[in-house]
DNA sequence: TGTACATCAGTGAACGCGCGTTCACTGATGTAC
DNA sequence: TGTACATCAGTGAACGCGCGTTCACTGATGTAC
């Protein structure tokens, strides 16, 4: 496994015209660098190369930049995040109050499910000085975007049908999602988690501003 | 800055006997470069020696690891951090409750003056394998045990007085200690913050459980 | 008081490694005629 | 239907760099006699 032999059959190179997918495939191999070893810093121009069966320069004309492949991974991650919180809402139950559980159960299951995924998309490690990349700062700020809108809009539903006494939804939202990502940060970086399992749904309602069932 | 001479006095070699003196002179350089570039990757013992103004393999004596440094880092980085919560706790005003928000305010006071070192202190990316280092699991798991307790005693004061409806202080500590961690880590990693400058003074009482003033 | 010597606190050169990046290239494949 | 050719999708060798780590060493200094 530590092999320098992570690489893999020797693949087979895109018909003309479909050179576009080898960015997908190096996206891949970071994501799955990522989760197999838990550690960003193994994710280099050669490792991915290695892995995905191409020369190492082979990345350069899909990316100019190893930051750059990481936004990719990043992004990639959020989007899946965000179509998690969907379903989630989608799928709960009647309530506003059910729907507000749903999606915080949904968020917290993910960092749980995929802790180094949830590690680098909001431990800005692998953000460099950018100075020396072609990353911007316009890409940061905007990830986490889609993901605290559907909280805000699951709260605010909350705080219309009584169910928070939240006057200010949107900065109540902010402060819940900040709970939830202490909660979901310290378990993806701590293999042991001091306090009860539970104690996510001793958060929730206190930053929902919930009244009582 | 960038330059390859951050090298600096030539450094007149420790008496006879005094020779553990370079290790602190090591942690010293370690944090100081943490501070400077914000980016704990940079601390490699190459970078390390340059700064104090040794020879690279003059570290083995007093570290057998990289890890072992940035543990000694860290260890520093949380002794600083109850120095500081503890000052506040005793400068406080009269109440339990002027305790709690003070013990709470120099906690994001700290992560907000020294972001790289929070960032490094519960980011967890500099731990590594585990495999092939000298640092142990109960190293790391035992770090943040004090600051913890300060906050359990302030809490549980507040709830023994009445100010706080907490009845399980120990869980309810947890839960405060996360909204405030994901406030500080957020605050740590992101240059731009949004919402408003005063969240935290939102998540205390809700976390805390405090009854209207 | 003088001197031999063990020890301490480092040094300096060298190694092999993986990395990002450059450069000139190659060989398959679709297209124009 | 056949063929020349431009383009596309990569390759392979090479570079310089900073890193951790090893090894044999050096020179000052305290101590024993």
């Amino acid at each position: 496994m530590k092999d320098a032999k992570d690489a893999v059959a020797p693949r087979t190179r895109n018909r003309r015209g479909e050179g576009g997918r080898l960015r997908e495939d190096i996206v891949d191999a970071a994501v799955a660098l990522l989760d197999e070893t838990g550690d960003e810093r193994t994710i280099t121009l050669r490792s991915i190369a290695r892995r995905v069966g191409i020369a190492a320069p082979s990345i350069y004309p899909h990316f100019s930049d190893q930051p750059s492949i990481m936004l990719a991974v990043v992004r990639r991650a959020f989007a899946e995040l965000e179509v998690v919180l969907r379903a989630a809402v989608r799928d709960a139950g009647e309530g506003p109050r059910e729907r507000l559980y749903a999606v915080c159960h949904a968020y917290l299951d993910f960092a749980r499910a995929h802790p180094e995924r949830y590690r680098t998309m909001f431990g800005g490690l692998w953000m460099p000085t950018l100075a020396d990349t072609a990353v911007t700062e316009k890409d940061l700020v905007t990830l986490g975007d889609a993901n605290l809108r559907i909280l805000s809009e699951v709260l605010t539903e909350c705080a219309e049908s009584g169910i928070s006494a939240s006057t200010d939804p949107g900065t109540d939202t902010f402060a819940l999602w900040l709970g939830l990502h202490g909660l979901a940060h310290q378990r993806s970086v701590s293999r042991v988690f001091p306090g009860p399992d539970d104690i996510g749904d001793r958060m929730i309602p206190a930053l929902a501003r919930l009244r009582e069932a």
